[in-house]
DNA sequence: TTCTGGACAGTCTGAAACGGACGATTTCAA
DNA sequence: TTGAAATCGTCCGTTTCAGACTGTCCAGAA
């Protein structure tokens, strides 16, 4: 009812209701874990918390409350629907964001060790290569189960971009073996610019 | 000093302090949008308020205040390097996270109409050819620079990753046009869903 | 000169997001 | 039948966040 402002957060709430239908916090919690969660968390209280203001602004309805494990159940109203809609419809203008300290650790190789970024390359070889089967087997599960295959296409960017990352960490891993990286010139001027902090 | 905890914005502070040398927090503003705030956006604010957190934590030291404009110049401690240079060596956990927005509405896909789906499509297509340009056009400008150029490895991640995005966002606008997608009959059964619930 | 607009630099605030501890409930196997 | 593990929910203190706001400096117009 009352103007409310709505996060991307709301909107996956929201959505998420409106695909499953009627869901208490600890099913969404669990839907998004197995979806939109790979791609960006969302901490668990808020699944508890955002519900309650997006009923409080008449956009869903609390349907029923269970006695002993006191769970809520939430509907999407109509007027949800239409914000959820609204918003669809909407462009995007913000621009996607990487999140990933790997990358925040390479940025600054000039003022870490070879080994260093050696051992980060591989673990991160690891890792996308762990995200990558995992990401196939899913796709593999689900790929005859029409009811979801719509949502699947969302996989499909995942795997990209676990692939791109994968290989450029197999060419930074390479890099680094052939000495290449990182490079000398540069972690020496940083080396003595150190030495002249302490 | 006392024992703070430390997260990745403090890292990327310590980290920038430590490449640059001496830096107001405007410089940093200006540093970190220039760089690893194309993958990772710290809000302004922050990055005056974590320098104190850090000078009270030991590991930045207030070097200067001058006069009028009142700047502060932060400078890096042997503490605050060696901070750093622990965090730099230690594994990565946690996965990359991709807080894209359209990815999320392509994920309601069912609950969208085709036309909103081609709109999605179109923007993003648009979206990430812009960025893939400028990209491009940083890594030809700093390319013979040899003082940043170890740091011009994370574009190349950056490129890779908009290069996987746009071939995938590419294929949804095909797919859009073909009308394969959003898939109709699960279009269809979101609709009863839609219209049971009004 | 003074005025004024725009770039530059920093502060403040309230609301979300976060994460992790904790408490309660249910299930199920020993 | 009991108690360990899995399930479900709340709470709380920080941190993050966006964006409004304030002040400073400089250039060029009046």
């Amino acid at each position: 009812m009352s103007s409310v402002r709505l996060s991307t957060t709301s909107y996956v709430v929201l959505g998420m209701i409106a695909l499953r239908g009627p869901s208490t916090p600890y099913d969404l919690k669990r839907a998004i874990g197995r979806s939109v969660g790979y791609f960006w968390s969302f901490p668990h209280a808020q699944l508890y918390s955002e519900p309650k203001r997006l009923e409080h602004a008449g956009l869903l309805e609390l349907e029923e409350e269970q006695h002993g494990r006191r769970r809520k159940l939430y509907t999407i109203t109509g007027e949800g629907e239409t914000a959820l809609r609204n918003w669809l419809s909407e462009p995007v203008n913000a621009h996607f964001e990487l999140r990933d300290v790997a990358e925040i650790k390479l940025f600054f190789n000039e003022l870490a060790t070879p080994a260093d970024v050696a051992r980060l390359a591989s673990g991160q070889i690891e890792q996308h290569e762990r995200r990558i089967a995992e990401y196939e087997s899913m796709q593999k599960r689900y790929s005859d189960i029409d009811d979801v295959a719509s949502r699947m296409v969302t996989l499909e960017l995942g795997l990209g971009m676990e692939r791109a990352a994968l290989d450029f960490w197999r060419d930074v891993a390479g890099r680094v073996e052939r000495g290449e990286f990182p490079a000398p010139p540069a972690r020496e001027a940083a080396r003595r610019r150190a030495r002249k902090a302490t």
